[in-house]
Parts: structure tokens; C-alpha cells; sequence
DNA sequence: CTTTTATTTAACAAGATTGTTAAATAAAGA
DNA sequence: TCTTTATTTAACAATCTTGTTAAATAAAAG
């Protein structure tokens, strides 16, 4: 069976979907203190035992903590690769936010592409079977007039 | 009615969730070179345009970009506020990534705190109620020996 | 006023995410 | 060997995400 490798698009990601949830982030700012064991992250939280250890797989599969068995315990640290790649990304755009567009527009030329029509799309998500559809029932107005 | 504000945490949240899409993330390359119009965005993608109405929907949210309207056209912009949210999460971390752990500890004292058992957790998703539970039928094995 | 152009909202549906409890696995200890 | 400790996997279920099509809204153009 061949390794399964993540291309960088897709390490990116799962990079910034594991940093979206605020539980993850504070394992990540909890391993940045040192090494530990999964018991010893679970404490703070109101979780279940299963739901930490699914949260630190997606971590894992982000690259950003690595495991190691010692003896019944599963020591979890930190791992640059994930945050990296997001800092990276991220660091493009770092000018604009700073106020300063003079040279966002040469960086971004060598930065990710825009995903073509036809493009190799490898990370985008694949598309969907159309769906029959009900008629709306008339006389709803959600949208406000300018 | 009160307006809605995002908690820094939640931003941070919504930013790195709408940053995880490779979609969402070509759109803000597109907005980097300039202000442009939903139909100039959508088309390098081969999705339809309530898929990109709500992506932009989500990078707004998230404090990504901002709409204004223009006639019949919404035109759209970068908007600093959750790139820098991100980026600020991230930074933390840097030294961490740069192989140097020595101030990391010190700077995450000041960081986004671990989230404990009884705190205020505005950002923590709430509880699940618990459900009954089946039987699993025996023999099967994933878990491989260390 | 009717038609065209631009974009959003409504109404689904498929799939992903995340949490729970019960049970299984693995190693250590009595 | 039997029991305890640590952690994961399996089996659900609720909710979130994202995409589709049809229809509605808004402004401009004929």
C-alpha cells in the first residue's frame, strides 16, 4: 500500500480547518508549552475521551502536533509543517493589511493559483449530481431594497 | 435589535474556517489585485453563482472582505480585520516553527487562554445531548500493535 | 411598462464534522 | 492470569457546509 502524501494546497486546508475550532487551537497553545500526553490534554475540557482523540487526529492529519507511543501513553507535540503553511499563505497578503498594496500584486503572481475552469483542481471539491426541485411557495421578501 | 459582534476568538474561528477553502482563498488572490465585481469573480470557477454568493457571504462573516453596492453590481474588497486575526494566532507560534522555543512560553501567557472546564467558553460549541446506544457486534480489529 | 442583467434567497440533498456511549486494544501491575 | 489505566475505534445522531436549481429582487435599458 502506498503512502498517502498531501499536497501543499491541500495540507493549507486542513491547516486552517484545523485551526478553525477554538478546542483545537488551545491543544496547539497547550503543546507549545512542552510535550504531553493525551490525558494530560484532555483535563481542561468538558469533552468526552473519543472527541479529544478525534480532534487531535485531525491535528495530525494538519501536520501540526506529531505522536509517539510511550508504554499505554500517546505523547502528542508540536508539529512547524502545518502552521507554516499557513503562516505562509497568510504572509502574502501581509502588506495589504499593513497598508501598504505597492508590492502585494508582484507577490501574488507567485502565489497560489485561481483554480481555472480547467484547471488540475486536485483540492477543490468534486461536483454534485443536480437535484429536482419543489416550487417556492410565492410572497416571502428577505432581501432589502438599496 | 442589538447589532452582532464577533468575539475576537470567534473571528478568529470564522477567519481560519473561511480560509480553509480553496475556493475562498483564490477569491481573496483575485481581490488582491482590486475591488471587483461578484460576476468578475465567479468566473475562473465552474461553479454556479449562489455557490460563490455564499462563499463571499462566509469571507464577509469572517471579516474578509467587505461588499459595496455599485447599481446593479455588489463589489467586492479585501478587508484587513480577519487576515489579521489570523495572522496574529499564527504569530505566536512563529518562533516555534523558526526551531527557537525560547520566548514561546512567555508570549503564550498572553495568548488565547486553554479554554477550562468552567469557563465562560462563549466560543465552545455546546454540549450534545446523549443517546442511547446499539450493540457492536464482535471481532473486529483496527487498532495495529505498537 | 417590459425585458435584460446581476445577484441573492429559498428549498432541498449529499457529505463532512463533532460529540456521545459502549466496547475493544495495549501495556503495566497485582 | 486478572485487573487497572490509557487511548482508540465503532456506531450512532445532530448540526454544519456547500453545491444545485428555481424563483425573487433591484436597477438599467429598451
Amino acid at each position: 500500500m502506498s503512502a498517502v502524501f498531501i499536497t501543499p494546497t491541500d495540507l493549507l486546508s486542513a491547516a486552517f480547518a484545523a485551526l478553525a475550532d477554538p478546542t483545537r487551537r488551545a491543544i496547539l497553545a497547550r503543546l507549545a508549552e512542552g510535550e504531553t500526553s493525551v490525558g494530560e490534554l484532555i483535563k481542561p475540557f468538558p469533552i468526552s475521551g473519543p472527541a479529544i482523540s478525534r480532534h487531535l487526529r485531525v491535528l495530525e492529519s494538519a501536520q501540526l502536533i506529531e505522536r509517539k507511543v510511550d508504554a499505554q501513553w500517546r505523547i502528542c507535540k508540536l508539529n512547524a509543517p502545518g502552521l507554516r503553511a499557513a503562516n505562509d499563505w497568510l504572509q502574502h497578503y501581509r502588506e495589504f493589511w499593513e497598508q501598504s498594496l505597492d508590492r502585494l500584486v508582484e507577490v501574488l503572481e507567485t502565489a497560489e493559483g485561481l483554480a481555472p475552469k480547467g484547471g488540475s483542481g486536485s483540492s477543490m471539491r468534486k461536483p454534485r449530481r443536480p437535484v429536482p426541485r419543489q416550487i417556492r411557495k410565492p410572497g416571502y421578501t428577505k432581501r432589502k431594497p438599496q
